[in-house]
Parts: C-alpha cells; structure tokens; sequence
DNA sequence: CTCCTATTAGTAACCATTATCATTATTAAC
DNA sequence: GTTAATAATGATAATGGTTACTAATAGGAG
C-alpha cells in the first residue's frame, strides 16, 4: 500500500461529510502536496471495489465517497447539498415485491431521501413562515 | 407549444424504454429532421419542471426521461442496461422512520433498484450454471 | 402586414471523470 | 544492498453528457 492510497483511506475515514473525489483531494493534498487527482479517483476506484470505501453514486450530483462500508441510507439536503447518513435497513418484502412485480432478479437497491437540514430548515421557516412552525 | 415540443412529448408517451436525451432526439429526428438536440434537452427541462416528463437522475448514469409521470420506482438491468418500471409504493414508516433517523424534513425519496431482466438473467445462468438453473 | 417576444439550430464551453504514458516507487529475488 | 520486474504516480489529454451562447426564425397581437 502506497503513502498516497493510505492517506486517501485515512483522511476519508476521518469524515462523515461524504467528500467528493475533489474535496478530498484538498484534504490529502495538505499532507501530500504533490498528489493528483487522478491519483485520487484511481485509488477512490480500487478501494470502492475492494470494499474499503463506498463510492455514493447519488443522482444527478457528482460521486461522493464514504469510509463507513456498512449498508446504511443517505438524505441530501436541498439547501446546502449536504449529504448525511441515515441509518436504516431496507425491508426484504420491498425487495421481494419489487421481483415479484418487475420480473427482475435484484440484485442491489438504493434508497436515496431529499430533504431539509435542521439548519436550512430553520432559514427556510424564517424566511416564509409556510410550513407550521 | 411549438411542433418540437410536442413532437418530444408525444415520443416519449410512445414508448416505456425511458430513452436518454440523445435517444429521445434520434426518435425525433426521424419526424423532425433539422431539430438540434439542444432543443431536446431544453424541451425535456421545461417539460419536466411543468410536470410533464420525469427526469430520471439515475445514479452513475446519464439522465433518462419518463412520459409516465405517476410515481413509481425502476429496475435497471446490470446487463444490458434497460431501465423497467416497479410500480411499488414507497411505505410511509419508512419516509417517517428517516425523518426521525436523520433529523431532516423529508421532500422526496427515490428506490432504485439493480438486477438482472429476465433475458440477461436467462443467457447468465445458461454460462456458469451457478444460481439454482 | 409589422412589431415583439419566444424559440430554434448550431456551435462552443463546461466539468466530472477516464485514459494515456513517461517517470518514479515498491516489491521480490539475488 | 543491488538489481530486475512490476505497480503506482503525476501531469496532461481526451471523453461525454450537459449547458450556455447567439444570430436567425417562427408565430401571435394589434
Ligand atoms: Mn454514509
Ligand atoms: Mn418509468
Ligand atoms: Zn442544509
Ligand atoms: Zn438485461
């Protein structure tokens, strides 16, 4: 294992930001200043396969990667785009129902929530009052 | 509404294949030979942000477009690549046990799913015979 | 018809991601 | 430790889906 593909792990090990390639490439670069990003997106690859992080291909955003491999769900927030976990499993009668009704075999399925922060819920209430406070 | 857009809609209503961008313009152009696919991108936004297609932002993927506009989950093939409906509703505990889990107020959620059609799943097990023929 | 505004076709720009390749690091053998 | 074989790196170019730009065109109101 390279110093580079070490500091790659670690760094994103030590987040639970769910960088993008590009974000993490600032985080190792300020300890190894002359890594490239394509250093970076190469071995976010390998480890991706290898199953030492998770490449979070959410949709219609750039991929963002997680050092937490446990199956777990994420929210992504519509005001500041920040993405969290969301610790929950998926029913197996959704997945057996999904076959049933698709004739599909599943093989893997994500659940992907949009919603509001704590904290740009509370700008968003301030600013329209709409929604209950 | 001008014949281009009405020609997109009408061929995205014309088929159940969830066609990308690119694949909705080749449709089009058979009918409309000098539409440029700038006018099938633009069209397609507007269309959906009025309700009238679905964008689907599926992850790792290029976006594809829906006629069929009630909610519903899909299918892609890890073979082939084909994109099928999953006419499923999404539980509401489990929109609420997110909310609770994460913090956020929940907008929306999509369920993707990955598997195998049932051609690309017949051809898979005829080659190495190992999932219960 | 004439003016006005929206839309179009064509093309360039964008940007995340991949591919390429000469150089450099790591490993295994001696 | 030296050497040879192999793998990974950094720099940069290429890719591909999508958006932005702009001059030309279409079409509706008066
Ligand atoms: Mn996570
Ligand atoms: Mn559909
Ligand atoms: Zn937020
Ligand atoms: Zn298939």
């Amino acid at each position: 294992m390279t110093a580079q593909r070490r500091a790659i792990l670690e760094e994103l090990r030590g987040t639970d930001a769910h960088p993008s390639a590009t974000e993490l490439y600032e985080m190792v670069r300020r300890r190894l200043p002359r890594i490239s990003l394509g250093t970076v997106y190469r071995n976010l690859e390998i480890m991706s396969e290898e199953g030492l992080a998770l490449k979070l291909e959410h949709a219609g955003a750039e991929c963002r990667f997680d050092g937490n491999v446990a199956p777990h769900s994420h929210v992504r927030c519509l005001g500041c785009g920040r993405i969290s976990d969301v610790p929950m499993d998926i029913p197996r009668e959704l997945v057996a129902g999904a076959a049933k009704a698709s004739g599909y075999r599943i093989a893997g399925c994500r659940l992907e929530f949009d919603g509001w922060c704590r904290k740009c819920g509370r700008k968003r209430r301030g600013r329209c009052g709409a929604d209950g406070a």
